[in-house]
DNA sequence: AGGCCATTTATAAAAATTTTCACATGAATA
DNA sequence: TATTCATGTGAAAATTTTTATAAATGGCCT
């Protein structure tokens, strides 16, 4: 959407003000084209490395398997709270698991991690 | 933290499950480190880009300064709301503000916008 | 094999946080 | 001084996080 378009979406009274402004003082080009959107996938990768005990655990399992309970004494949480959170980052693909006797291991996917990185630095770039 | 001393931690019955899984499988090494904390001013950050609005206005404002009267109009929202927003962002250092007249103009502040991601990518990997 | 025990997941409700809205105030111009 | 753009404050709405409890899974023992 161009600037220009924008501004004749705003009422008179404020279109004249801004014109009258941008007229003056060229701080910005009608002409530019405003690029708003982000990927809702990107979103939520974001929102998901944004609770301090997610990103605690990816940061824990990029290097190392972990079964639940060891997981949960490192950052010093209720198990289930943990299982919940293993969950989400699971459902976004950021974790491997692996089942070892009646324990089960997680990983770090460190590759899709890395994907979701760049694409977030092309995006926002 | 050691995952030796996590181990010592746990109850005698849930140690003895864990350390005999290892024991046999041997997916994890006691002496490892882990390492489990990322800053809280990271967590911010992301916290912050984790609002498809306040992540719009980053895209938006990285290449132009625009008012806040364009910018609610560009996400299609408020004006209020916008300007919660970006005092929000301001907050975190992550814009510039400039006034023309009546009128106050914001900018993506894209050396404090990288060093944060350069950072991301250090502490998470 | 069948029954128990411990680990983990699932579900639902409570608590906390975030987002949005509504209205009052502040700032700048005419 | 009146008008308009933008901010500040506080409450309502929505979402997320945490807690509590129940259920499922898989191994172990007799």
């Amino acid at each position: 959407m161009k600037v220009k378009k924008l501004l004749e979406e705003l009422n008179e009274k404020q279109r004249k003000t801004v014109q009258k402004c941008l007229a003056s003082c060229e701080i910005l080009d009608l002409e530019e084209e405003v690029e708003t959107e982000l990927s809702l996938e990107l979103i939520n990768f974001v929102k998901v490395l944004s609770n301090p005990i997610r990103a605690g655990i990816i940061k824990m399992l990029k290097k190392r398997w972990m079964c639940v309970c060891l997981i949960a004494k490192a950052l010093n949480q209720d198990q289930t709270l943990i299982s919940h959170h293993l969950r989400t980052l699971k459902n976004m693909n950021l974790l491997h698991e692996r089942r070892e006797g009646k324990l089960r291991f997680y990983k770090t996917n460190t590759e899709e991690l890395k994907k979701y990185l760049s694409t977030l630095e092309t995006e926002l770039f």
